[in-house]
DNA sequence: TGCTCATGAGCCACATCTGTCTCATTGATG
DNA sequence: CATCAATGAGACAGATGTGGCTCATGAGCA
């Protein structure tokens, strides 16, 4: 990972704010709209980032970096399973645009999978499914592949939510939180 | 809408078959590929349907013609709401892979919008949840949005859990309904 | 058998997007 | 003030997808 400093810093971190808004908008947009979007020339864009594939790699990786802090944050691994849900859903929806483009799984590219966390990622959340069936907290019918659906169903629910903009984002939180809370528990 | 007879009801049929199984497999796969996978040359493509909007137009009509005649089995408007939800959700298990494409939103297209039904179907099944409440067999928490966001997202889950193929359908169609009934059951 | 129509294959023009390059400008730094 | 790195604008070639067109072929029907 090459670091920048100063101007060149600026620059990079404008043309990764203005691709994150430019693909929520229009998952297919060209390296053109979103140099339009930055404020750069598309030339500068491709000093950064030689090729698109490049630049949403890039992209992919921020993601999975937030995610992974994220999961840190949610302490997956400790208490009850059902509260380390509720920790890892509010983390989650601390999360911004980002995560929720690659949650809707609409860019149209072959290295990114439909759910936007990398195989140790997944592993982590779906190792608390068996604790919440151990300690009752957790629906025992619930297997492992509906498990994480739910979750990033739901997740990409609340963002759409978030998006449309008719509730306050502490209201949609909280309901999101309830929503997920009752699919998930015993 | 013209009709066609014969060989060319045939061929017409063959293009639309073709076109949702290349679009399930790949959303922006070409014109091209469509003709490749329906059996027939790029220029008789062209003669059904004059560009591609055409063609996914037609998918469209389709798949809300399906939507319909599901509603309608379904009954939505009568007995207790939860039951027609989970008769909603079954008439929706044996739709095919054209609504999955759908539903998971990620064709490439203006016209699409993010849920397969028109108005009034939305409005029809939006009508349940009011009803549900009223006859208390609906979580009173849950508004309209959720409502609809749930049963759609639980239903796109379905469809992937059905297309990675490691459950018999029965089987994936019954916890498909168990999920849907629990999140928006009182 | 002979005819007709739908088709497949090929070609073309056009549009869009990508990636590379050059060059003049600008603005920060010394 | 002088220098230099970063930038914006534009031109360019290549790739890809679309839509229109022609024409020979072949299957189906009278």
């Amino acid at each position: 990972m090459v670091e920048y400093t100063g101007q060149q810093a600026r620059t990079h971190a404008a043309i990764i704010d203005a691709a994150i808004e430019a693909l929520a908008a229009d998952p297919n947009a060209t390296m053109g709209e979103i140099a339009a979007a930055a404020g750069v020339g598309r030339a500068t864009i491709h000093r950064y980032f030689p090729g698109r594939a490049d630049l949403l790699s890039a992209l992919v990786d921020l993601a999975l970096q937030r995610a992974s802090a994220a999961h840190e944050r949610a302490r997956l691994d400790v208490g009850p399973a059902r509260e380390a849900v509720q920790r890892l859903c509010g983390e989650y929806a601390e999360l911004g645009t980002l995560q929720a483009i690659l949650m809707a799984g609409t860019l149209p590219d072959d290295e990114i999978a439909k759910h936007p966390l990398n195989d140790q990622q997944q592993a982590d959340v779906a190792a608390v499914l068996p604790r919440g069936h151990a300690d009752g907290s957790i629906d025992p019918t619930l297997d492992e592949d509906w498990f994480l659906g739910i979750i990033w169903a739901y997740t990409t629910l609340f963002f759409e939510y978030l998006t449309a903009g008719t509730t306050s984002k502490h209201a949609a939180t909280s309901e999101y939180l309830r929503r997920v809370d009752k699919a998930v528990r015993a």
